[in-house]
DNA sequence: CTGAAAGCGCTTACAG
DNA sequence: CTGAAAGCGCTTACAG
């Protein structure tokens, strides 16, 4: 309820420190050379008056565009995750285009390197004020990067991140601490950690640090409690061949009414779903990542318990804000944005998927 | 990369329409009378060129203030809950502050009726742009909500709803649904859920009917599996009569290995994880609600297993946008905004806290 | 190094 | 029912 206090502006500064708008704007902004003086003198009464400046008026006058460009995947059905930062990028470009935002966006396909390097040289070419990108080939990400800051230009990585990069902003999960957490899920209903599988399907070779370092979480959580996980990796996304090996890796479990948690490093988790709904394997845990459709349908019917969500659309959605924050609004934006690391399950999920 | 095109303004409709400016904001926003000829002229011209108002200017042309007024239980160390919601309002409202909207905030006394009344008819004279209100005295609150239907006054109820009442927006959580999770995360733990507890401690008197929906959800599950939960009443806050009521209600679980579950309706779930501590109670599997110091403590500790999160700061932040959205972009607003119910754990408890 | 003036796209009295 | 003009707070050439 405070009372209010007129706006005090550049023209109330400029009648204060007897000289014209122009010149207020010059030391506000650094427009050009102000006299010594006259720009203390300027400082000193913007202080005094405590001075903000209208962020719509400054943003209407300065024609200026800021241009945000944004490379992710192509999504098809083998790669729907990248829908979801594809739709937040949009949602939050949505509600600042009045600030003269432009969102340009660009695609490549998804294991070719070259679509993945011409994709950036164009978007290098373009100049834009800032980008969004999912850093999937790390060494020709190292040399964009390299040329952005030259340029001047924020780089967001999303989703995934690349080691030991520090001027870069990231915006994704701590995937260390979520392998943590699938392990503690599964140690929460077993309380025996004896007899756990982890097991990679069809994890990419390229940008799959964070695969690594899931399993390395959950590893340490595991050993933690004296216990030493199973492995079983699988290189193919040909679901017969999935299974075979899954039979061959799992096969004991069939025999034996014992508790057993498996935890799977990536979204492909609704393969072992299957192959535990095929062979009756109710009692067996399964935590696994994402909420692909395929991966919703076994989680409602019980044959995953738990998703760890990266939430992705919210990956999209900071990207943008965040770039944001720091073009338009000149705000510090933290370098390293964490998200949270939710937990879904089958009573859970729907209040996770309408964003 | 869409090429740019300029955008299309009001001066280009009135141009060809040929009429002015003035008139074709007439149209547009209705603001007086047209004749019905230009007028359909007019609306014709715009849908043909597409025109989209810009919003920025729009805000800075018209001196126009929107002034929204939240009131909210004063928080203190009994209620630090309703610090988050209040975060969030202010985050929230940095945010947009840009478009000349106000924020009054208003606390009342939590367990004082008259507090309540007197901040609300306060409220009411002040005629505020739109509301937001945590509705704790459902008839109180009623009575406010036609007062402010007649004035054409949004308001938004936060955190808990007041039953069929339509003509509000809510933000909050479906507390129902949250006491099907609980139940479900017993479950997943206990794989028997013949002996589990509900507790209530001191849970209000006035705006519980959330409350009574998350026993009612935790019932609904429990009764699904063929079991019925004991439950607890403890009308207490004082922590010594609160563990003299727990011990007559627990007691028996001293002396058994058997592996139990509690669900605690409320925040309050620290006594019971207070009570197994000095009991050594390890076994027993624990959930309740809210992230509050103590329960954090014991979270950490692994006397609580699983808290789930109202998400309060979300809760704020998302009454002013929406309240935003509805009176600024004038765009639709879902009357009901159910927030995920989100389950934490003592693994993945930090990228929740740090908002 | 500095000022005067026009303009961003829309809104608001005012006059007719 | 309609138009002309001033103004919101800031920025941008331009002239000096």
């Amino acid at each position: 309820m405070a009372k209010r206090y007129a706006r005090v502006k550049i023209s109330d500064i400029a009648q204060k420190a007897g000289v014209s708008t122009g010149t207020v704007d010059r030391v506000i902004n650094g427009r050009g050379e102000v006299a010594p003086k006259t720009r203390q003198k300027i400082l000193d009464i913007i202080r005094e008056l405590n001075y903000e400046p209208h962020i719509l008026a400054s943003t209407l006058a300065s024609k200026k565009q800021i241009r945000i460009a944004s490379l992710l995947p192509e999504a098809d059905k083998n790669n729907s995750f990248w829908l979801m930062p594809d739709e937040g990028i949009q949602a939050a470009w949505e509600e600042i285009s009045h600030y003269g935002v432009i969102l340009e966006k660009h695609y490549f396909t998804y294991h070719e390197v070259d679509s993945f390097k011409e994709k950036l040289d164009a978007i290098i070419g373009s100049k834009p004020s800032g980008v969004i990108m999912a850093p999937l080939y790390s060494s020709l990400t190292q040399d964009a990067l390299e040329v952005f800051q030259s340029m001047n230009i924020p780089v967001v990585f999303i989703n995934s991140d690349i080691e030991n990069q520090q001027n870069r902003f990231f915006v994704g999960q701590d995937s260390r601490q979520s392998g943590i957490v699938a392990a503690q899920l599964l140690d929460f209903s077993l309380n025996d950690l004896s007899q756990t599988f982890i097991i990679h399907i069809f994890t990419d070779k390229i940008g799959n640090t964070h695969i690594k370092k899931r399993e390395m979480g959950f590893r340490e959580y595991v050993s933690g409690k004296g216990q030493n996980p199973l492995t079983i990796t699988i290189n193919t996304q040909n679901h017969q061949e999935i299974e075979a090996l899954l039979e061959q890796g799992l096969g004991m479990l069939e025999n034996t009414p014992r508790k057993t948690g498996i935890f799977v490093t990536n979204s492909r988790v609704y393969h072992v779903a299957a192959y535990l709904k095929k062979h009756n394997l109710n009692h067996i845990r399964l935590v696994g990542y994402d909420l692909l459709m395929e991966n919703q349908y076994y989680l409602k019917n019980d044959f995953i318990d738990f998703l760890i969500s990266q939430k992705p659309w919210e990956q999209g959605y900071k990207s943008v804000t965040g770039l944001f924050n720091n073009l338009v609004m000149k705000k510090q934006v933290p370098a390293t944005q964490y998200l949270p690391i939710d937990i879904i399950t089958k009573e859970n999920i729907d209040y996770y998927l309408n964003i």
